[in-house]
DNA sequence: TACATTTTTTGAAAGCGCTTTCATGAGAAG
DNA sequence: CTTCTCATGAAAGCGCTTTCAAAAAATGTA
């Protein structure tokens, strides 16, 4: 430990370093210099191996490159960074299995807290990895000892996006589900049917198509519902990525958005005011949702009890609708 | 060290761990059988720390939820983790300091090599930093001892994406460039130059607007098209983030595309097919890209020479050119 | 067959760079 | 002058790799 070139023991050296107890002013001072000389850099490895902890969170995304969750690691890092922490990303590929595999090598490295973004994982083997290490995970309501999940509203984003259309004059609105068996998918539908129930409608299973959350299945679905001459004048996408899909199949057809139909998404990506024509959608804060969730475990970290919440869902009105 | 528990020294069960020396068979099959059973698994802190290699790989990101950079990282992930090693993502924000700090947090946390996404860095930086520890970098050619660069020909892609018009009939091009001051947005510009030159037209200024790769510009870069005046009958963007605002653009002023004014992109991003109407762009394999940088930074770090590239530009028509 | 010499296998021990417990000595307080 | 508090240093790890040397085995020689 070079920095005891100044006279002083290691320990007193990593006492300032961590401020782990108190140390005359004029040893601090010495060090400091000595430090500051020496361009002396701590090696988060060794620390690690000796304190335990690593100074690193790992994030279990799904794919690294999806454009709702990138956004979400942006907030993550953005928040991290200045803590000094650094989030190791790996993706799970929406698979348990590999989840599995992603954590334990998270463990592997001993990272010293889990950001778990959605995944298919169980509750129960999230309540499990908890009792081991802290845990924040989102997409998902359930509390245990050192978990703490942060869920987006779903059923209200899309219960929102239905009243729009609704309240603008649709009555046939065409749902694009998403991915079958995900947490998310049920509860937009089961906000899809709300909004349609509380209007006094009645809910017709044809208008809803399945989807994956992709481009490519929004792009079926529309060319599905048209082939099955349900009428309809609106369509509501469980997800932007799938608006968009759908609004390439309504252009390919020559039917224009929002003149003939209305189109609503649900996120608010990126993309989503630069595409044609902007896409009025239900902004889903990913940015918020990443500071939010490495706030929480920062808090749990410290072993506060975290208080961070996510953005309600909130309607961006653009050009993709327009009244009946 | 647990699995000396059946009656080996730890040496020894380093040494069948690493295979760095030859054990006599029963004594590993002894160990193999003591390791399932207790599920050991060896702390790579610990080996870190100890063997000086982490098994991890920092990468510096400009952006990390950039649709283009995402596709590199997750290139990345694909070929590291199959080979044991973990990447260390961070982001640099197309700002030289910032990265210079990305790089003291990753060597730090002691990483076996670092990859670099294009980024702002000198090329003597990254040269001293090759002195140190192995070095990937995107978007340039260099060449330095234990340093391997990787470039994507950027002036053949614009040059095809011109061409392309060009062979459309098309005389009047504009081009919106990219970024000022990046190595990319001058070779691009270049390759717009030179096929315009291969045709036997004149270089009009007036036609090349300024644009920083971000759908904004795009968009800002068509209003000023349109308010200059300057006929024109075709767009080149520099990526296709700026091509989809500059699709953007042309519809808000009644402008179709193709039919009126035809539109090229350069990157071919995920979103690319799935736009209205679909975007006539450049293939940048980036996805490919990340495989090659992480393959050849794995042969740096086994001592053997580098050899991977990136494949060539390649056009990729869709519907947003028509000949004229 | 007995013994010297070389080669191979294995264990002991010394770190890697830091944190942390514990004990010591020096003042402060009683 | 005794008891207590507080700053400080010595030393023991954290879990692994690796050098070094000893022990064991293999080979060669008389």
């Amino acid at each position: 430990m070079v920095a005891e070139a100044c006279g002083v023991s290691p320990s007193t050296v990593s006492r300032i370093l961590n401020g782990t107890a108190v140390v005359s002013k004029e040893k601090r001072e010495a060090v400091d210099r000595a430090i500051a000389e020496l361009g002396f850099v701590p090696n988060p490895i060794a620390r690690g191996l000796a304190g335990g902890r690593t100074m690193s969170v790992g994030v279990v995304t799904q794919i690294i490159d999806s454009p709702f969750y990138g956004l979400a690691l942006r907030g993550i890092e953005e928040e991290l960074s200045p803590a000094g922490y650094s989030p190791l990303f790996v993706s799970g590929h929406w698979n348990a299995v590999e989840e599995a595999r992603c954590i334990d090598v998270l463990r592997s490295r001993r990272v010293d807290g889990i950001i778990v973004l959605t995944g298919r994982l169980s509750d129960d083997a999230l309540r499990n990895l908890a009792k081991s290490i802290p845990v924040v995970v989102t997409g998902r309501t359930l509390s245990a000892p050192n978990l703490y999940s942060l869920d987006f509203n779903n059923f209200e984003g899309a219960r929102l996006a239905t009243h729009h259309l609704l309240a603008l004059g649709h009555r046939d609105i065409a749902f694009i589900a998403g991915a079958p068996g995900h947490p998310d998918s049920t509860e937009r539908l089961r906000g899809y049917k709300s909004a349609l129930k509380a209007a006094g409608l009645k809910f017709n299973a044809a208008l809803v198509l399945p989807g994956m959350y992709h481009e490519e299945s929004g792009l079926m679905a529309v060319d599905r519902l048209i082939d099955s001459r349900e009428s309809f004048t609106a369509i509501f996408a469980a997800n932007d990525q799938m608006a968009f899909g759908a609004a390439l199949g309504l252009h390919r057809r020559g039917i224009r958005v929002p003149e003939d139909v209305s189109l609503v998404g649900l996120d608010d990506l990126a993309g989503a005011a630069h595409s044609i024509p902007p896409l009025t959608t239900i902004h889903h804060a990913a940015n918020e949702m990443g500071h939010a969730a490495a706030t929480a475990l920062l808090q749990l970290l410290s072993g506060k009890t975290p208080s961070a919440s996510i953005p309600e869902p909130r309607l961006i009105v653009r050009k993709s609708t327009q009244a009946r």
